[in-house]
DNA sequence: GACAGAAACTAATATAATTAGTATTTTCCC
DNA sequence: GGGAAAATACTAATTATATTAGTTTCTGTC
């Protein structure tokens, strides 16, 4: 049995690419076993079995769009950290169809998953801060700006958009009137 | 063997209800057939396996779906269509978390799929098309619509709105933002 | 009442996850 | 360098699930 030099973030580096590149068929250890060289229960030794690969392949995902978000903003405010937020977001999105979903479903009780989550979250409350929104308007602007771009993104990546229109066109469309309705309400929650 | 008289009908109504009540768990046969008072081998004569049946759910999930939104939006126009629209879109929502998420993944090639898909989406272009708008400005805002509808849903039915903010208030503000939006791009679209 | 087809069953097979137990390799301590 | 301890990869076996084959029983029709 020579050793192959497996380690958990190899396993779970090759469970990401599983599902990046092949997102219609489901990841399974034995997939993931011969992408590595391995048999099956060998994964055993480096991962507490699928669904903890999983968790740890989500957190993963998302500590790296959580990076890429917070760096489209960096340096910019107001519609400009928008628009850059929302490119980033969406090309990470469109990069990575199998992980992009696991980065969006929470496991509530799961400290670790929570405060990776809510790095996720940061840059879109920051920059929605800078542009002048506090309290309970902050927040609703963060979930719905977070919801337009999950929703697109879904939808883009599982071909729910039938028509022969540009994809890329609707989402600038989109960020545009997320843009004008978030500064409406910004306007209309301050007299 | 007595005859329990089972129909396709009441196997998809088992998955969904199933899927419905307990969406952690996943609807097995073995879970719909003990439901149904069934061996599984005896799903068989009513569905061609779990694919099969998936797709029968979801099939029958966005046809509930499509008559909800279409009875929402009749008689209204304007805002007032988007509101009673919104409003019934998350109630569907709310009311089945585990269907609800199937009636928004594409079957690219599924004739049958893609109609239902299409009737599911029409109340949404007819009150846009209402509010005046046309050709591809029209397929954006219904994308956009949807998007944010979609991604509401999700994030809200999977707990990734982790603060204390009332879920109800965001999703009201949501609308109002998505409404501002896109009257503003229809005034801009438009000179 | 007989028969054809449908419905439900038991038995068997294939795939996947998981656990137990074993052998080998590596690490670490002297 | 040598040997104990830990880690790694393996084979074998167990469980859960979907599926198929083949059998039995029911049910409606003539």
């Amino acid at each position: 049995m020579p050793r192959v030099g497996l380690t958990q973030e190899r396993v779970v580096a090759a469970a990401a690419r599983l599902l990046d590149t092949h997102p219609a068929s489901q990841p399974t250890l034995g997939r993931i076993a011969r992408e590595l060289g391995v048999k099956t229960p060998s994964l055993y030794n480096h991962v507490d079995g699928i669904d903890a690969l999983m968790r740890l392949v989500s957190l993963d995902a998302i500590d790296r769009l959580a990076d890429v978000l917070r760096g489209s903003v960096m340096g910019r405010s107001g519609s400009d950290a928008l628009f850059a937020l929302a490119d980033a977001y969406r090309k990470f999105a469109v990069a990575h169809p199998g992980t992009y979903p696991l980065t969006q479903v929470a496991r509530p009780g799961d400290v670790r998953f929570e405060e990776s989550a809510a790095r996720a979250v940061e840059p879109v409350v920051a920059f929605l801060a800078g542009s002048g929104l506090t309290g309970d308007d902050l927040v609703h602007a963060a979930r719905t700006v977070r919801s337009a771009l999950h929703g697109f993104s879904l939808l883009a990546t599982s071909a729910g958009f039938a028509l022969d229109v540009e994809v890329d066109a609707s989402f600038e469309w989109l960020v545009a009137a997320i843009d004008a309705g978030v500064r409406g309400m910004t306007v209309a929650a301050r007299p």
